[in-house]
DNA sequence: GACTTGGCTTCCACTGAGTGGAAGGATTGA
DNA sequence: TCAATCCTTCCACTCAGTGGAAGCCAAGTC
């Protein structure tokens, strides 16, 4: 632990998460040699490791030879609070509002200095729509992650403010544009987006809060283009959000 | 170390999972404590090994001082091919059964012996149902369950005829009628219960199969009583089942 | 304000669990 | 047949992990 340039992690336990962490949205399956390299570990210690994650349970291993993450992390994942809690509660409103609007529905909260999508309904054929169920996106292209900001601590905002990073010519990215955007997010309780994260998509969102406390969470719809219809689904928005934040248990936030 | 409490698990991945495997639904947050004695580890291997999944992001400590599962434990589970597949692939069909027939509605695989719920869609008000994500019911007393067991080998239906639990009154224990009664399932393409789970429900349920392939999934509704609407609501539920299998992918099972 | 209780954290000498290089298999493909 | 990948097993060495014990700290209790 001292301050020796050099040493990885050598426990045990840190090469058992480092093959855990192995896996991401781009490499759900691996190959035991695959896995060991982008763990960091020799061959060998890895065989070892990875047999046990499979008789546990953790990991299985495909008739194909690759391994894959196994239901009882599944199952573990399904009791962080991130979602037991806020997701649950926010279900039938979800649906109420896909119902009404027939858009995209997104549930997010902010995890860092980004937006973590914690819930998505989608219709058949919809926008293009990037976000899924635990994507991370940045906050400044999202109308959930505008939402989000506005309500965010000053030194997240801060540091979202020197990474605007453009992602359509839409992006926002001038600071005092947002800045000024996040003004009237507070002000107006709702965000838009405008084919700011993908072409050809458009966003609004409000935020989720307990009554009388902090901001939670953002609810928000993807649709094509808004034109007039935003008072409507501004509207919607804000009675979904409004039913969910009444039915939040006071104590939950994180 | 030797020989104390029953098999101490003895290699320290071992020991991490067990830490881990003492989460369930009724332990969601546990003191370290309480953690250490589910896990069968002394206090300060425990007090070691929890400091490092907290590190890593597995669990979280709360204000209160509990422990949790963490959002990259959660983030881990949602590649796991439990879900990325079907259950994405069924989300648009489930919401569309959901706004036809405004019950609630499931989506479940056999899990082993047993029935796993992967999704499930409920209205604000609605029928008392026991299952929700990530929960495991028994084969025989719920509607997606006999679906399932109707097309299960052999070895997994004699288990289930073996273990046949009372859970309600109407639950139906006879091996004999439960054997007639997947019969009818496999002829008529659905299945049926009437409160054998709990009291004031009833489900009914059809398989989703690969065209041409196996059964991979079941897809069931639960309402208060059926009566005279079941034509309507098989013929709802076969039209999502079709359109799910049809979008899956012709490798996906298991 | 002394005493108890329960849970958390740190310490450290000992030792066996974990290590990983190397060699041997099993497939696949040319 | 040979070569390239990837997987599995082996084993002597050694350092990471162990866990009993002691000390902390806060919240009760008398």
């Amino acid at each position: 632990m001292a301050g020796n340039s050099g040493r990885p992690g050598v426990s045990v336990a840190s090469r058992v998460l480092a093959l855990l962490g192995a896996f991401d949205t781009d490499h759900r399956a691996m190959t035991l040699t695959e896995l060991a390299n982008r763990a960091g570990l020799p061959l060998a210690t890895a065989y070892r490791l990875v047999g046990e994650l499979v008789d546990w349970g953790a990991l299985v291993r495909r008739a194909s030879g690759e391994y894959v993450v196994g239901r009882k992390l599944w199952d573990l994942g399904l009791l962080a609070p991130v979602q037991s809690g806020l997701r649950q509660i926010a279900s039938p409103f979800l649906h109420d509002l896909y119902a009404a609007t027939l858009a995209t529905v997104h549930l997010a909260v902010r995890d860092g200095t980004s937006v973590l999508y914690v819930d998505r309904l989608a219709g058949h054929v919809s926008v293009p729509v990037v976000s899924d169920v635990g994507t991370r996106l940045p906050m400044h292209a999202t109308g959930v992650g505008k939402v989000l900001l506005a309500h965010a601590p000053e030194d997240v905002r801060a540091w979202v403010f020197t990474n605007l990073t453009r992602i359509t010519p839409y992006t926002v990215t001038q600071p005092g544009r947002l800045r000024s955007e996040l003004r009237r997010v507070r002000r107006d309780g709702f965000a838009q987006t405008s084919e700011e994260m993908s072409l050809g998509a458009s966003s609004v969102a409000v935020p989720i809060a307990v009554p009388g406390g902090p901001v939670v969470a953002a609810l928000g719809i993807v649709v094509p283009s808004i034109g007039r219809d935003r008072p409507r689904l501004v509207a919607a928005l804000q009675v979904a959000a409004q039913g969910i934040g009444r039915s939040l248990p006071l104590g939950e936030s994180r």
